[in-house]
DNA sequence: GCTTGACTTCGAGTTAACTCGAAGTTGTAA
DNA sequence: TTACAACTTCGAGTTAACTCGAAGTCAAGC
């Protein structure tokens, strides 16, 4: 049996960019289930490890909150979970997902139109009768 | 002249969903112009406020702290900046939204890399063999 | 055998962004 | 003229998500 690759916390740190601070909290909270240690106590990530705070990442950026992220962990997980229920969980999160990104280009849109002020010929009038100039 | 429309602190709050709190917080930190009062104290709000309060929520919406709202405010009106200093600040901001929208893409095919491994025939040997459930 | 550095735990501190409530005022309605 | 609702200010409280440091352990190098 061949020893699988592990980290520590500070070279899990350096790929993720997350601190060990947080790292120690994300496993506190139980976001992460507890790390494996090496004789001395000291941490030792797992790839699996590595590939669930990647995804904590992931879903942290869909502005999901840690207590969210516990639970979605927790359900999809989940021993009764089955592949029909995982699999409908990632389907609403896409969901989401592509809510958000119709959001943020709706914004883009937005912006676009405020740009296009600007580059109007009627720029002038634009900016001295626009009410709120950062309306 | 004609009296222009304002409205209370309610009808504000009912029309962006802030509560009328975070409209006086916003207010106190310097995010909105101070708003004019009617004869007993009141905020009246205008539609320029209403606007500025939009556009403040569409900036949040791309991640923006409180404090860079600010900033992005103050330069944004600075007597000093020219049209094509607004435009500037206007096209980096677009950039960032852009990015943002990038980032959530990516998400959202991993998602999707996520769900294949439920619909493909193979569907049995994935469950069975992959390392991190979440990751 | 001592220093150094990377870790450990645990509790406390910080920051951003609200969120709230007490005490007071004002305008309308009964 | 009194009740009520909708406001006002101001200071304090809350929540989420970290962020930190003190005190201790341990292995490796000098």
């Amino acid at each position: 049996m061949t020893q699988a690759k592990t980290y520590t916390i500070q070279q899990i740190a350096e790929q993720t960019g997350l601190t060990r601070y947080t790292l120690r909290y994300y496993e506190d909270i139980g976001l992460l289930d507890s790390v494996t240690r090496a004789s001395n106590g000291h941490r030792r990530y797992s790839e699996a490890d590595l590939n669930r705070i990647l995804m904590l990442m992931r879903l942290r950026k869909t502005n999901m909150s840690l207590e969210d992220m516990k639970h979605f962990i927790a359900l999809y997980r989940a021993g009764t979970a089955t592949a029909t229920e995982r699999r409908e969980m990632l389907e609403a999160h896409r969901q989401t997902v592509t809510e958000q990104i119709e959001e943020l280009r709706e914004i883009r849109r937005f912006i676009d139109y405020k740009i296009g002020l600007y580059t109007e010929e009627e720029q002038i009038y634009h900016e001295q009768y626009e009410v709120s100039p950062v309306g």
